[in-house]
DNA sequence: ATATATTTTTAGCTTTGTCTAAAAATTAAA
DNA sequence: TTTAATTTTTAGACAAAGCTAAAAATATAT
């Protein structure tokens, strides 16, 4: 399994090409920043080696062989990225791309050992699930914060926009993974919410609202 | 800097090319387990891209450019090789080949942070140095334990065999890096060491002793 | 010093992953 | 439903890194 062919299959699970959901070539070429023509060519690879099914001009879907796969290097690239935050002091926007090379290490062992590192974590910075090692992924319930109901408190555990300056607004708001958030009151005029953070109350708009994600009980 | 212009260039570098000295293209090709029409094409390209000094026929050598890359890469496995062992309880003769993935990891900010998470360390596992940010190499006087004087002690900080075997011989009789080792006799007959480490006394052969490498003060 | 052996380089081919440009299939629209 | 637009695939090229086999240069030995 060569370092690309681990990038397709992320691209692909990442896109939803699991349990029948079906991909398009232009989709992933988009996601991937390359030309359709080179997905063409890596697909029919991938799918010679069973690890996605593929017809012509239907696009393409993870093979459970697939799925496992990419599920593999989900969980690698979550767990460097928690090590990276907790043990490096790296801050929450920085890790992406280091964990983008990291997550192609090969050792089973060395996976092993860094989940014990860390104590077994179960989300990574960004609020996102850490797949176990035999490929399962916690259902994690979390809506966005737009649609949380009046007074209710939920913990933030992700965005939906991963952008740097996204990531760096809510960093200089000091809004982060783990903080509650309580709702104190919703603007009808512009769907603005007052909320309260960190024993703090401060007034976010809609649009920073509906790309925070939190967890409710 | 592609994956395998580093690989060249750390071989030149443990074979001794620098200051002047020249690798011949077979030693090359032996080290790295490829062929020595590979090495010279790909010496062509370090050539050009002056990371090396080379004419046809005569050997290669590094240049101050490339003798610094070397000494970076050489800088991140041995600092990974710390990590591995200190933190997720690898073996010594576990971490070359996990390292050898490692040390390719492009982030200079990691290193810097790796390197204060490991309290700066001075060596690496086998009691190899590790180069300074600024490529800066500590002079070990180390010498084989067979060259040691009868009474004297030394630490243990290195191998000259690393391969596998031998190291799992050195676990098996409870010989690790950092011991301190007494010679207290020494066998005419066949150079066999008589050898005080942690508190026992034992009996090593004069082939053991001579892959051994120790720093006394 | 010449012949032999060894080392190094060249030439040409392979694989992997990419690209462009053109053809084919599918989807959308008039 | 026939045409137009879009998506996807094919065909052919390219760069990187490796290989084999043969040629050229250097080193060794008689």
């Amino acid at each position: 399994m060569t370092h690309s062919e681990e990038d397709y299959l992320k691209a692909i699970y990442h896109l939803g090409g699991t349990e029948n959901e079906t991909v398009s070539t232009n989709a992933i070429a988009e996601q991937m920043d390359t030309k359709p023509s080179s997905v063409t060519d890596m697909i029919r690879k991938l799918s010679e080696k069973e690890y996605v099914s593929y017809k012509k001009y239907q696009g393409v879907s993870l093979t459970d062989d697939g799925k496992e796969k990419a599920l593999s290097i989900v969980r690698k690239h979550r767990l460097w990225e928690v090590f990276l935050v907790d043990k490096l002091d790296f801050s929450w926007d920085e890790v992406h791309e280091i964990a983008e090379q990291l997550e192609h290490i090969k050792s089973e062992k060395l996976i092993d050992s860094l989940d014990k590192h860390l104590n077994y974590p179960k989300f990574d910075p960004h609020g996102d699930p850490i797949p176990s090692k035999n490929g399962e992924l916690m259902k994690t319930t979390k809506r966005l914060l737009n649609e949380v109901e009046l007074k209710q408190t939920g913990i933030c555990v992700g965005v939906k926009d991963s952008s740097a300056p996204f990531l760096k607004f809510l960093d200089k708001h000091g809004i982060a993974l783990g903080d509650k958030i309580t709702v104190l009151d919703k603007e009808d005029f512009d769907g603005s919410l007052q909320i309260n953070i960190n024993d703090r109350s401060i007034l976010i708009s809609h649009l920073i609202a509906s790309n925070l994600y939190v967890k409710c009980d």
